[in-house]
DNA sequence: TTTAATTAGGATATTTTTATCCGATATATT
DNA sequence: AATATATCGGATAAAAATATCCTAATTAAA
């Protein structure tokens, strides 16, 4: 469904969330720790999400990575995606046509616009925070 | 969402069945041809369905794919899938954790398995005959 | 101003996926 | 039996995704 460094990147996302609450920055390091993920890669993976404004570094001693408390109710599910794996997941054909449309649908179309508006419906309207909030209080889990 | 690999196997399968309809066998080259993809690469794909029961060879002189006509109803989408991707894709963790169960889910689990749950269903209960017969009408399209 | 800590980013390595090539094997026809 | 035509299957190649390493740039604190 989506790229490792798609998962990493919105499990990152979720850790930095919980912390940004409390106004702790946290490191590639930490975060990779929380999420299971190899730290390269993911430190990889958050430069991509600082370069498309998800979420913020700063930099030197001292420094790390956060989400602004006031945008993290607006970040949604989508907008990581998007800069991670491209819309292909929710806008493009199930069956690799070069464009999914009515006039020229591919075998499942019909079938599969639904699913993959729900995905997309489901994108754009989760936001960080109310993820952030499932793992605080212990309802969900960021591995294993 | 699906491998190259599996985009190819649905759209070959499809082709196939459609011949199959009129007892004709279709050939690597024919299908690579049908379906805008690389032959060699497509014919590899053809071998693991005909491991995995979903398709027929003939081999020899002329030989070639087809399948059988009184299976064509009964061949679901969700065992092409599975033949070639795994069933990852539709019972797998979103975010890639080890398992998905409600025991303990991920941060996305209650918003995506209605998803990939209605994904599930629709590549379970989808045939090969019905695809072929829109394809044939000329209601849907294999390429472009 | 020096030092230590930390992100940025380029280079490289590894693994997986996608793709190609070719000889072996099977088989219907002649 | 010989021949032509196919699939089968192993070896390789190329491209993309995943992962690691090292140095540069930045910056807060001592
Ligand atoms: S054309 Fe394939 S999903 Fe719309
Ligand atoms: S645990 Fe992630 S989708 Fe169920």
């Amino acid at each position: 469904m989506f790229s490792k460094a798609c998962e990493y990147g919105i499990k990152a996302s979720i850790f930095i969330a919980i912390n940004s609450y409390k106004g702790k920055l946290v490191s590639p390091k930490e975060i990779a720790k929380e999420i299971d993920s190899p730290q390269a890669f993911t430190a990889k993976i958050l430069q991509d999400l600082v370069r498309h404004n998800i979420i913020n570094s700063i930099k030197g001693a001292y420094g790390g990575f956060e989400i602004r408390k006031e945008e993290l109710a607006s970040i949604k599910l989508s907008q990581i995606v998007n800069a991670i794996d491209g819309d292909n997941i929710y806008n493009g054909c199930g069956l690799g046509l070069n464009n999914c449309s009515e006039e020229h649908p591919c075998p499942v179309h019909e079938k599969f616009k639904s699913i993959r508006d729900n995905l997309k419906y489901m994108l754009e309207n989760t936001n960080l925070e109310e993820l952030a909030l499932d793992i605080k209080s212990g309802a969900s889990f960021l591995k294993v």
